[in-house]
DNA sequence: GCCACTTATATACATGTCGTATGTGAATAG
DNA sequence: CTATTCACATACGACATGTATATAAGTGGC
């Protein structure tokens, strides 16, 4: 039996696809990126894509998808190994924003994925990770670590600080450096809400 | 005298192109902001466009410039006219926040100008609002009504909680809901960093 | 006041991209 | 075994960008 399952064959060319796309808007951009060439590149060709995924935006939501999953998954390994719910966190938000130094993630989610698809807080996925988030502020709240607060409104402020940061750190001259600085006022900045620091 | 003088012409081309630019950008969008149309009706052509910004690129970058120095000096207007340095420093980040929910800034100068020109840490301009912010935080700092920071991390780390806040506002269900929200949550965060408020 | 020269803007063209409409061959169902 | 579906390829049209070239108008020297 030479020949895989049909249902396989279907599998691996759209696996084939949506791994040539994540790289070429990966490394040169989505707007750069020549459907003909990466497609190619796949030994496929355009024909494939459109069946598979509609147009260039829908192979840009399909990798976006892939990727976010992966970070979703890799926060909650991080989260789910703490001692505690707060160091929980802190870790999270660290990880959060040293994936954001990813060249691929920084391209294709932070970059390209808002600018095609628009802003992102409306993305089943990326709601993913807010939710996360948002989760474990809420029990850090119940539990009464931190003050109390809209548990998504702060998780939405402190995704943004860390995806700003970790823009900052990513383009900076010295990313050492810098990342020490950006961690440290960050760790300040979250303090600030344990009931602990406060009076 | 029919005829201005020349260099008074000149300008007035470059001035139509960069709003025509503007409004193009600013409605659908860089990408499918066609330059044959957006210039036919400024009354040109492309030809105008290339002699004076070079490329397309170079007009986002001219309109991106113009918007960050009305950003700049309504900011600076804010934060000037009021009583403390803490309060000139929460006005001007609710300021902000307010002007991130622009659809032309939020569309220019928040999606499709760093898809397209790269990380907006970097560009001069937008740095302009960051050094404002960050010397206001330096002076809260030395002042002590802040506790000590890197100024300039933590001045990066707000204003990302503020675009991200904008961003969640502006496309959310209920705009104003949402803005109470997140505009409570940016309060406590910054709370938080008062000394006052800490023991 | 004329002439050479620069320059602002328009036009023409070459290249490349996307999306669609259509073709084709293989696998599967009956 | 035949007919149909479906995955994928090919062909084509519309359009966009950038460059190379044309033109017309203004400017400065003599």
């Amino acid at each position: 039996m030479a020949h895989k399952p049909r249902t396989e064959m279907i599998a691996e060319t759209r696996a084939k696809l949506l791994a040539a796309g994540r790289h070429a808007f990966g490394t040169v951009g989505y707007a750069e990126a020549s459907m003909d060439d990466f497609t190619a590149s796949a030994g496929l060709t355009r024909g494939a894509l459109y069946h598979h995924f509609g147009d260039k935006k829908g192979l840009l939501q399909a990798v976006i998808r892939e990727i976010d999953a992966e970070m979703f998954a890799r926060l909650k390994v991080v989260s789910g190994r703490a001692g505690s719910l707060w160091q929980g966190f802190i870790d999270e938000c660290t990880a959060y924003i040293e994936m954001a130094l990813e060249p691929e993630i920084q391209r294709i989610v932070l970059l390209d994925g808002p600018a095609v698809l628009g802003d992102p807080t409306q993305w089943p996925s990326q709601n993913e990770c807010i939710r996360s988030m948002t989760e474990s502020l809420r029990r850090l709240s119940d539990e009464g670590t931190i003050v109390a607060a809209d548990p998504e409104a702060m998780a939405r402020l402190i995704s943004g600080a860390s995806l700003h940061a970790a823009q900052w750190i990513a383009n900076s001259d010295d990313p050492g450096a810098t990342s020490r600085k950006a961690v440290k006022a960050f760790n300040l900045l979250l303090e600030g809400l344990t009931k602990q620091a406060r009076h």
